[in-house]
RNA sequence: GCCCAGAUGGCGGAAUUGGUAGACGCGCUAGACUCAAAAUCUGGUUUUCGCAAGGGAGUGCAGGUUCGAUUCCUGUUCUGGGCACCA
């Protein structure tokens, strides 16, 4: 009986398919535990075969879970609103609802081909009314919270109308403005407006203003993603940075709890080194630098050194910074305003990027030095960001190298207050010796001055010490048609949650969903504004005559519903609740998530926001989403090239490429074996090729190659579905496996796929004859077969635990390899190897499984071995016994070797004794097990 | 520019805690079986010197710690990911 994968692999996933063999149950007495994948965006180039890499890792683990007991949850779904359905729309009228669909489907099918084990009954669509549902419920959720500074949790907002009814806002600062102070009296005397504009600062997701790409050929905002170059990347048109009303997330009231929590979590350092320079903090000193001309006025900074505040020379300016227009001088205006607009074409990134060369512009006013009186000219300048601290900074030219480079340019004098640490042509920014020419700082050690520095400052009234985070509020709303609605009405301008009493009143009861109108086309709106601007009946809302009431035309951006979906999942069809309290303690964190680093900052670091928020509230029990992550690297696309001569219509080889004029084109890798060009197929690939002709080299046309990302545009995609096709589907799910460690990236190599292939046969041939069929037999083991299956159940038990399945797939094919030269075909052996490989070839162990060995459940109920240590442990050892650290020759030792006896018998060996030269050893090195050592 | 990661034969990679560098697979190569091919099986395959026995070098590059470094430390180069509206 031959190996016919095809016909092996539609029998199972349709007995998978009937008999539910993947439904998972949210009661059950096992542990449980929860497999997540980083759910895809359905693009319309479907999945290639760097996608399913994680997905197959984490369907490894689930399904080992399962074998060791555990109820496992193991959903899939998709991301499905997003900027290229709606770009797709554009270009061809498609709607986003039909086409999103369509690539959903074709996902599914490539999904469903390679074998997952998800449970599609609790599939999620983020685009799916029944679920942005929820996901407009959670934005409501954080509209009416607030963040008590003092719990440290939020909490509902008419707790806040309480505190403020009775005591103002003494005890709860506001986030946004540390100025706003009022008491009881002044609140109740405030109208509905003002009380409004009051709680939209505090509020957790809130109304501001942010800058965006803004395309005025266009009539419309662009992504970081379309602008290239400076310009638009559809048209090349000029675009600028511009100031819209926004929706965000106050993500940084959750700084430090973000950051601390960390510690807890099972990522690698990498990702949560990450997260802790996203969130950015530092500790420093908030100062106030009086202008000369107005000493009422301060410009406030934000310095990690106030212990170098003796060193400043001049102050810097964000461009955008709100006092520029005020203090900048006449003559000075217009060099202000060219610069402005210079840097309104700039990118936050170029800003920032920029060393090569320094720009500013001088707005002609002063501030006075608070300790020494001096006058200090205020500067503007792109490398200070408005989003950042102050959006103003103490310049030090002696201790800050970007000062340095500025003041030099502008030829700012430089005081030195770091006496011979400074050489006058670059910054000293370490921490070592004294201060000078610092007044009352003089003498003192850096290392003690910033306490010192605080101190004087808070006592001369200056500012006070302060804890900053270099992370910005989330903005949380886009200016498009492809994603969630907002549950916001205007009423008369104020923004109302669609589900306050103000908006029942004016437009009776507002039932979530807020759905996503169908619509004709998908350009922009005026000033702007998204498409839904343009819809007018969805918009305006029916108002009494003295009332305008109008929906929020903006919606959410891609990672709203991606930020708790993983809770969907534990309870999708309630329709009450976004999930079932009883389905959320019972399930808990997603006990491992597999994604990629893209998501380092972004996806990962909303949804701990999230689920922090939904913790405080109270609907549910545990406040980080991912206990244990695992990061999958990327599989790149390897391309191949044809070289055409100039000209002509003729292909050069690669070798022979170099005496001729050539122009290096993409080639189909499909056509292309190995670096073999399959010239015929090459012909009929496109009609001005028909005729084309090859300069072989020794018969062959030989491509190119080189490693890029994987895309269409590059002809370098491979199908899963094609390489299932052709090996099936456990083959391909081994050969990723074995590719490399999970986490590297890596190109794809179609070659090595028939190795894992010639395994998988091999494996097959120790149950099944060609001739004689089934030939498992009832006969007692051998201790060498007992101790090679044992061994190998360990091992990959222990593989799969730390992740490591490239050499779970080693260690089967050393297994294979030895029962084969044995000639083992006994049941004790083989049936505990079909059930360890199950995890990685479902389909095939399940043949073996219930059609071999005849059982009537699957595999994947069947538990996972447990090996016996007697098999595992070999009681002697091959020593490589060096000579000073070189390996001269090898002896066998019985591990419990008493280590007198052993020396004597390193000693007596001829080899040892002829590199010892006569000279006796210094020492010798013995560790048990691993390598003997003779010093000399 | 800043942050994070990686670099080992012709190729993908292994070496889990500082202890035999190159497991396993691809490719290449020699052979067996075959009329032939496919499939399968057996041997060889880091490099260099040598007929061989045996020796030298070797884990991006330059140093360091150690009896011993792919592994730890310092510096450096290159490649990949992220940098707030791609998802």
């Amino acid at each position: 009986m031959e190996y016919a994968f095809s016909n092996i692999e539609k029998k199972w996933k349709q007995y998978w398919r009937e008999n539910h063999t993947y439904s998972v149950n949210n009661i059950s007495d096992k542990p449980k535990y929860y497999v997540l994948d980083m759910f895809p965006y359905p693009s319309g180039a479907g999945l290639h075969v760097g996608h399913p890499l994680g997905y197959i890792a984490s369907d490894i683990f689930a399904r080992y879970k399962r074998q060791k007991g555990f109820n496992v949850l193991h959903p899939m779904g998709f991301d499905a609103f997003g900027l290229p359905a709606e770009q797709y729309a554009l270009e061809t009228g498609q709607h986003p609802v039909v086409t999103t669909e369509k690539n959903i489907a074709r996902y599914r099918e490539q999904l469903d081909n390679i074998g997952f084990c998800y449970d599609w009954d609790r599939e999620v669509r983020t685009s799916d009314p029944g679920y942005y549902k929820w996901t407009q419920w959670i934005f409501l959720q954080l509209f009416h919270s607030w963040y008590d500074r003092k719990l440290n949790k939020a909490r509902p907002i008419e707790e806040l109308v309480i505190l403020f009814e009775k005591e103002g806002n003494n005890n709860a600062p506001c986030p946004e403005d540390d100025q706003l102070c009022f008491d009881s009296k002044q609140w109740k005397e405030m109208g509905e407006q003002a009380r409004r504009e009051t709680l939209m600062k505090y509020r957790l997701a809130y109304q501001g203003y942010a800058e965006v790409w803004w395309c005025e050929a266009l009539g419309t905002v662009l992504a970081n993603d379309e602008v290239v170059n400076g310009v638009s990347e559809r048209g090349g048109h000029p675009v600028i940075r511009k100031q819209m009303r926004q929706w965000f997330l106050r993500i940084t009231e959750y700084a430090e709890r973000l950051l601390q929590s960390l510690d807890k979590l099972d990522w690698s350092e990498a990702m949560k080194e990450m997260q802790r320079n996203w969130i950015g903090k530092s500790i420093g000193a908030e100062v106030k630098f009086p202008l000369a001309k107005d000493p009422d006025e301060h410009i406030k900074v934000f310095t990690t050194r106030p212990d170098t505040i003796f060193g400043v020379d001049f102050m810097v300016l964000a461009p955008e910074h709100e006092l520029v227009n005020s203090i900048t001088t006449s003559e000075q205006q217009e060099e202000v305003n060219r610069y402005k607009q210079y840097v309104q074409s700039r990118s936050e990134r170029e800003r920032m990027s920029e060393v090569k060369q320094v720009t500013g512009a001088f707005t002609g006013a002063y501030v006075i030095h608070p300790f020494t009186r001096k006058q200090i000219p205020v500067w503007i300048s792109e490398y200070v960001l408005a989003g950042y601290g102050t959006g103003a900074i103490m310049a030090v030219p002696s201790g800050d190298d970007r000062d340095h480079a500025f003041a030099q340019h502008f030829n700012i004098p430089i005081t030195n207050i770091f006496g011979n640490n400074y050489n006058g042509t670059a910054a000293y920014t370490e921490k070592q010796g004294t201060l000078e020419n610092s007044g009352f700082l003089n003498n003192i050690k850096l290392s003690d001055a910033i306490d010192v520095a605080i101190r004087a400052i808070v006592d001369a009234g200056l500012g006070h010490a302060k804890v900053n985070y270099k992370m910005r509020d989330a903005g949380f709303s886009r200016q498009r048609y492809w994603g969630e609605p907002f549950p916001i009405v205007y009423i008369n301008g104020i923004p109302y949650a669609t589900d306050e009493a103000e908006t029942e009143n004016h437009i009776g009861e507002q039932e979530l969903p807020v759905e996503l109108p169908l619509v004709e086309h998908y350009k922009p709106g005026p000033e702007g504004e998204g498409p839904l601007a343009n819809v007018e009946e969805w918009v305006n809302l029916s108002a009494q005559s003295n009332v305008t009431v109008t929906r929020e035309t903006n919606t959410m951006p891609g990672y709203a519903g991606s930020s708790w979906y993983f809770l969907r999942y534990m309870d999708p069809f309630n329709n009450e609740e976004f999930a079932s309290k009883e389905a959320t303690n019972y399930w808990k964190e997603v006990d491992l998530y597999v994604g990629g680093t893209e998501h380092a900052v972004g996806h990962l670091l909303y949804s701990r926001l999230w689920t922090k928020a939904l913790h405080d509230l109270g609907y549910i029990s545990f406040d980080e989403p991912f206990k244990k992550l695992l990061n999958q690297g990327m599989i790149q696309g390897n391309s191949r090239f044809v070289y055409r001569i100039q000209d002509t219509n003729t292909f050069v080889s690669k070798g022979l490429k170099d005496q001729y004029l050539t122009h290096e084109l993409h080639v189909d890798v499909n056509i292309v074996n190995g670096l073999e060009l399959d010239t015929e197929a090459f012909k009929a690939l496109r009609p001005e090729y028909n005729n084309a002709e090859f300069i072989l080299d020794g018969g062959k046309y030989i491509c190119g190659d080189g490693v890029e990302k994987m895309s269409k545009s590059k002809y370098n995609v491979v199908n899963p579905d094609d390489v299932v096709a052709q090996f099936g589907a456990d083959t391909f799910r081994m050969y990723e496996m074995f590719l490399g460690p999970i986490d590297v990236s890596k190109p794809w190599e179609q070659k090595g796929i028939e190795g894992v292939h010639r395994f998988i046969k091999k494996l097959w041939r120790l149950y099944f004859d060609e001739q004689k069929g089934w030939i498992v037999m009832e006969e007692a083991p051998t201790e060498a077969e007992l101790r090679i299956i044992h061994k190998t159940i360990k091992k990959v038990g222990d593989d799969i635990e730390r992740f490591s399945f490239n050499t779970a797939v080693s260690q089967f094919m050393i297994c294979v390899n030895e029962l084969s030269s044995l000639n083992c075909h006994k049941r004790t052996i083989l049936e505990a190897l079909a059930v360890i490989i199950a995890p990685f070839a479902p389909h095939l162990a399940e043949e073996l499984w219930q059609t071999g060995f005849g059982h009537t459940s699957s595999v994947l109920d069947a538990p996972f071995p447990a090996y016996k240590e007697q098999y595992t442990i070999d009681n002697s050892k091959k020593y490589p016994v060096a000579v000073n650290g070189k390996t001269r020759v090898e002896m066998e030792f019985p591990l419990d070797i008493d280590q007198k006896e052993l020396e004597k018998a390193v000693l007596a060996d001829a080899t040892i004794q002829k590199w010892l030269e006569g000279k006796e050893p210094k020492k010798i090195i013995y560790v048990k097990g691993k390598m003997i050592n003779l010093v000399v």
